[in-house]
DNA sequence: CTAGGTGCAAAAGGTTTGCGGTTAA
DNA sequence: TTAACCGCAAACCTTTTGCACCTAG
């Protein structure tokens, strides 16, 4: 039994819509496909080799743009962390990020409570925030328990 | 009367040391200097002009450096927005930032509440959290106020 | 049909690095 | 005295851009 990770209609997603003046293109297809095939954090340069090898003619550039697109429409999401380079996620849902600074991999984590701006931050009255965003970097279980057997 | 921010013992920090093999130079000190004298946020090439005025010789590698090795012996705090030019900043007390996205401000905001990072995440079990990161973006105050105005 | 998208190559822009000379401890 | 640091310029690397051709709607 496939998982829900990479069952076809998942992965596909066929009902995808932009919105606005933006078309649905196939190279846009594949680099939401990518990203919702494998949940894990891809940086542009790993989507631009996973799209590759369905679509060889693809460019670097245009995998900058889709994700750029995308990111704007809110069908994918962009995690910065820290200087490393961006990584984009298909997971839309309010989450914060876990960044292990051993193995470099990113993992969802889902928030504590009530999510609300205001439930983590003093914001100044008057504020209006856009989006919040909460992260912390460490050492991912795997991680952390290779280094206390060393 | 001098505020706290300006008054010279508190910019100058004459007790300031860094511990380990690392020196106290002088360009740290200006640079360590320049980041507690106006508690804005600015990024490298900021901090650069800003010793230049003192320090004419000062290069901006010689900056980057200072700040990274600053970074490093818990002096100092880098702050990432996004994909924009990291931010300094002297505050090492624990706290948010708040990023305007109308006048580029970036403005430390208090926890609130109970400032664990358990307390704002579902962390794995066995991971170890180095460090948090709480951020939001927005408009503020000020620049909400001119966006009801027009 | 045509505005929007693609691919390519070149540029941008923040940050890092190599190196010869300098300096804090 | 000497390892650490500085200033300079060049390199690095991710991301953006200009442009001629292509394609979704």
């Amino acid at each position: 039994m496939p998982s829900k990770e990479t069952s076809p209609a998942f992965r596909e997603s066929p009902e995808l819509k932009l919105g606005g003046d933006f078309r649905m293109t196939r190279q846009r297809r594949e680099v939401y496909d990518v990203l919702m095939a494998h949940r894990d954090h891809p940086t542009a340069t790993e989507v631009f080799l996973r799209v590759k090898d369905r679509m060889p003619t693809i460019s670097l550039a245009t995998v900058y743009n889709c994700l750029e697109t995308m990111a704007q429409c809110g069908v994918v999401r962009q995690v910065n962390v820290d200087r490393e380079p961006s990584r984009y996620c298909g997971n839309m849902m309010e989450h914060g990020h876990f960044y292990c600074e051993s193995c470099g991999s990113v993992r969802d984590v889902d928030l504590r409570g009530p999510r609300k701006p205001d439930d983590y931050l003093m914001i100044p009255d008057g504020s209006i925030v856009e989006k919040m965003e909460v992260g912390a970097r460490g050492l991912c279980p795997a991680c952390a328990a290779k280094r206390v057997a060393k």
